[in-house]
DNA sequence: GCAGAAGTTTGCCAATTGCGCAAGATGGTC
DNA sequence: GACCATCTTGCGCAATTGGCAAACTTCTGC
């Protein structure tokens, strides 16, 4: 998800990449995403406006890419666990805990794209796009681990797919209940739960 | 997702939406997203340039909607079966119908605009926003069958991703392998089949 | 059927955006 | 420290976006 490269030039690009974001998601919070122009997002990141496309296609793209990633540490939690684990099952760990250590910050800013990409219909599709992204990262790990292909085998996107579910279908109870940051890994694990019982009945109707 | 009105007005709106969508489908086929205007896709749907972004907002999304949707007869189908089934096995046989009574041409545009969105990143969030969009509609008419709710409870936005998840993942298998039209039917049964048993471990490895 | 209401299409037009190109700046390598 | 690769930026043009109002089409009630 974050560059792999560890230069310093690397690392400036990424710092940009976040500010750019940060700047976007912060100006659409504040003034509507209609009343945000590319060159405001860029003069809040002190970058010119052509450079705002060499990382972005458009401010939608870059709203949706503001807070820090969980997505690149769990995959790199991925695989420091023994192979031989059924991935599902480390993954449900990993995606709990990875939840569990977000600041306040990280999670209000993963509730307030959810609930702007609500409000921007626009977004949306930048918001699914992160999440196919995801999918695909964590496909192709669970391939590598299990000698399977991504492209031609079931198994590895079948697995990130109903990983990706949990995560966007806890997320989004999450943020519509308005509850506690608590509440979030409660949900997650609920999900996986659920999953792993084979979706037979809704579960407590209740 | 076909819009729900039944007059004149909302069928002739749904062809205009079509001719649109074909016109910019077969041009970017033809010549390349990069070299496909919005004017053009306009002339050859019959239409004005203005009237294109009362439908699409970009040449992308227009590509991305293509082709006779398969999505709604799954909802319409979905609305038949009695409501103690479980829905996900309810699911599995009517995305498995819907696909086998397609057409060679319809999923040959299927395939195509998969093929085209691999190209082309640009289409590929608005890929993702259109199983997103499917995966919503899913996820309400299983909480009506269910007496839940889709924004508090868990279960039906799991299912409903569950069973997109399945059919991504069948029909990007099936065009990368390029494989004959029997066999998506067979590789969707197949991964129905790999969730139903909760994905302990890679089925056949090969 | 027909008059008025409601919804769609279109042209016009200004503001915004997308992007190729080439020059300058900056990090990486030996 | 010299050279190479990569990133940033300004310039400029073509494409796109989206508000507005006029012309048209469909719908509704009578």
């Amino acid at each position: 998800m974050t560059g792999s490269g560890t230069g310093l030039r690397e690392i400036k690009k990424q710092l940009t990449r976040e500010a750019i974001a940060d700047a976007a998601y912060q100006l659409v919070l504040d003034k509507g995403l209609e009343n945000v122009t590319i060159d405001e997002i860029a003069q809040l990141a002190f970058i010119s406006p052509r450079t705002f496309s060499n990382y972005f296609s458009c401010k939608e793209e870059a709203v949706v890419a503001a807070g820090s990633p969980v997505f690149s540490g769990i995959l790199e939690a991925l695989d420091e666990r023994p192979t031989d684990e059924p991935p599902l099952h480390s993954l449900g760990e990993l995606v709990v805990d990875a939840v569990r250590d977000r600041t306040d910050e990280q999670l209000a800013v993963t509730a307030g794209k959810l609930r702007l990409s609500q409000r921007y219909p626009a977004m949306q599709p930048y918001e699914a796009a992160r999440y196919d992204a995801f999918e695909t990262a964590i496909g192709e790990r669970i391939a590598a681990r299990t000698g399977t292909e991504l492209a031609t085998d079931l198994y590895p996107g079948l697995v990130a797919a109903v990983v990706t579910g949990a995560l966007r279908v806890a997320v989004a109870s999450w943020v519509h209940a308005d509850a506690p940051r608590e509440r979030l890994p409660e949900l997650l694990t609920e999900a996986f739960q659920e999953l792993a019982d084979g979706l037979p009945l809704p579960a407590a109707s209740r």
